[in-house]
DNA sequence: CACGCGATTCGCT
DNA sequence: GCGAATCGCGTGT
């Protein structure tokens, strides 16, 4: 039975009005979706990581709104996207715990739009490593700085992200990767199993 | 206004 | 497994 695109099921705005650490567990199996004029792509959440605020060292919020953090103290269910490294973009859905907070998406697994994700990685549609990553993802989507604050929740957004379909299995939670501080705290969570997750 | 460094990736060894 | 690439943000002068 087919379904009408009309009839989006995004994940409505106050799914990102609860503690961050809960949003970060419960985006597992959500499906990140990104249209563009080169056309639809989109993949399957299986690995996130919480960040929060003060209490949070590793968080860009832990010292304060700025002018590049400022979503996550007012925007829960936005995109906060920012520029690392001096060459890749880092999606993150911002949260609401008391503010601020946002969930970084380390990894998807791809599900449509496969030839265009590979065209925009230079590699092939079966290359295990088009998704398995931060940067690697936001390329494939062709998700950039252009992005940043757009709204998740509304179903007419070309940034978007929808319900899964399947029930996301057992979840391994475990320490955060590629910070120097706070690297204990329990706070990345993805899918077991999965062969999209990044390395390590 | 100058400087240090990061929620990364890729290529080479 | 290691290090370069690359640049904007945040902090301090």
């Amino acid at each position: 039975m087919l379904r009408s695109r009309a009839l989006i099921d995004v994940l409505a705005v106050d799914f990102y009005r609860r503690p961050t650490e809960v949003v970060a567990r419960e985006l597992l199996g959500a499906v990140l979706v990104h249209e563009t004029d080169e056309g639809l792509a989109c993949g399957r959440i299986v690995e996130t990581e919480a960040y929060t605020g003060a209490d949070d060292p590793a968080s860009h919020a832990a010292r304060g709104r700025t002018p590049r953090n400022f979503l996550m103290f007012e925007a829960p269910g936005q995109a906060y996207v920012y520029f690392i490294y001096g060459n890749h973009f880092c999606f993150n859905a911002v949260s609401f715990d008391h503010p601020p907070g946002a969930v970084l998406v380390r990894a998807l697994e791809p599900l449509r739009g496969l030839d265009l994700m590979a065209r925009r990685r230079g590699m092939r549609e079966s290359d295990p490593r088009l998704t398995n990553g931060p940067g690697k993802l936001a390329q494939a989507l062709g998700v950039t700085r252009a992005d940043n604050g757009a709204a998740l929740y509304d179903p007419a957004s070309r940034l978007r992200i929808e319900r899964g379909t399947t029930a996301p299995g057992p979840i391994v939670v475990s320490e955060r990767i590629g910070i120097n501080v706070a690297r204990h705290l329990p706070l990345r969570f993805h899918i077991a199993g999965s062969p999209c997750v990044s390395k390590r």
